[in-house]
DNA sequence: TAGATTGTTAATCGATTAACAATC
DNA sequence: TAGATTGTTAATCGATTAACAATC
């Protein structure tokens, strides 16, 4: 357990699917796997999981391959997911609304506190449990409760500066949906960017590329299984 | 224009951004940019950055810079935005709506058709304009009308088995936000995975790994502005 | 012409794959 | 013991960075 060779972030990216694939294995009650049969099943190579597995000290067992429920939890403790991380939610649209209804936060190691947002038709309504609440009344409540992430889901016109006092306010994990990159001059902070324009216009760029070479011999950014199947 | 050197995927994945800053640019009335100056402000490399535009020929000038209409006009033209693929999208639930209503497909080279979903409840709402409607028609839909591609917010169970129906309709392209991965077997489809609740643990592992270390000397996956800024 | 900045080649760095000895 | 499969080192591949000649 731990080896603490530095994770590259390569490596983080493919962590959630391999905890997604192992529950998967655990709930059909199997409880041992070889890096032969997780790298089929996922579209790596063995060699590439004892690779990152062993970023964190040997799991395994030789001549018998890994033990699902220890495999899962040693994964779901690099993650961090028995943190319980506090996170406000910015931004009650479309969009946040989803967010807070459709992502499973609790049990990905953070919970969701509160919720604000600056429309007075908004500010007052139902959202996931929570009352919604007037940003204006932001630094306070941080003031009172540690937070510590914040999801932006806000139009990118507000966002960097909302950033910015929740950053004053201790905050130094956010999850970005807004179509702007922050950046959080600080170094001290951690920042996942979900853009869906761009995740769209990545699509349409593989669709052209393909139809232009027209499958067959492709110079064409991944038909391939791997990339397919990861990120 | 088109020197039809491969596009890797690493490429590919900083095109939008390029895309995004330089419609900025446009915008501002700025008509010229050096790699530099893009770098600074894209928190990349100069050297990456004419590296990345070269992949698809000379756009820029000695001594000069790039022309920034030009230059977007043409990351525009790799994109394929110009394109306006047909969609349709299947699970019109929180999440689906949200999409709907906040993605901007027409200007990313997309245009959703149709909206549909198996709940009769949501079954004939209103969705962004469209009417719902009922996924056992998808198929005749499909047949009548050409779709190019596939949004995909169902719930997991069902999305191995829509995508499978969408292929034999002849959508080859997919983007899929349903917690599983997609695996068409088929080598002439591209797919675009979001997995938020992936996202999310990528959040917390890198929050976690942070504390671990707590700023300082960090083995660290990304305090750097690089990483902050891309994906 | 002098200065700037590209296009492009070479050097470095990191990530993936292959191979195999260690060991259950 | 024989077979299996890991942990780990070495080889390969690809992506990023550095350097500089070409040229506007």
């Amino acid at each position: 357990m731990s080896k603490s060779n530095k994770i590259s972030m390569s490596v983080v990216r493919r962590l959630p699917r391999y905890y997604r694939f192992l529950l998967e294995l655990k709930s059909n009650g199997i409880y041992r796997v070889s890096s032969q049969a997780l790298a089929e099943r996922l579209g790596t190579s063995a060699s590439q999981i004892r690779q990152d597995l062993n970023c964190f000290g040997g799991f395994g067992q030789q001549g018998y391959g890994y033990d699902v429920p220890k495999l899962f939890d040693e994964i779901s403790g690099i993650l961090g997911l028995d943190n319980q991380y506090t996170a406000v939610l910015l931004g009650v649209g479309n969009l946040g609304r989803a967010i807070i209804n459709h992502v499973d936060f609790e049990s990905r190691g953070f919970k969701l506190t509160a919720v604000f947002d600056s429309n007075p038709d908004i500010i007052g309504t139902q959202a996931g449990g929570m009352t919604v609440r007037d940003v204006a009344g932001l630094k306070e409540h941080c003031q009172s409760v540690k937070v510590d992430a914040a999801v932006l889901c806000l139009p990118k016109e507000s966002a960097q500066q909302v950033a910015d006092n929740l950053y004053q306010c201790g905050v130094r994990g956010f999850w970005n949906f807004s179509h702007y990159d922050l950046s959080l001059k600080y170094g001290d902070v951690v920042t996942e960017n979900v853009h869906l324009n761009d995740s769209l216009m990545t699509l349409c760029c593989c669709m052209t590329e393909f139809r232009k070479k027209d499958g067959a011999e492709s110079s064409v950014p991944q038909p391939t299984a791997k990339e397919k199947a990861s990120k």
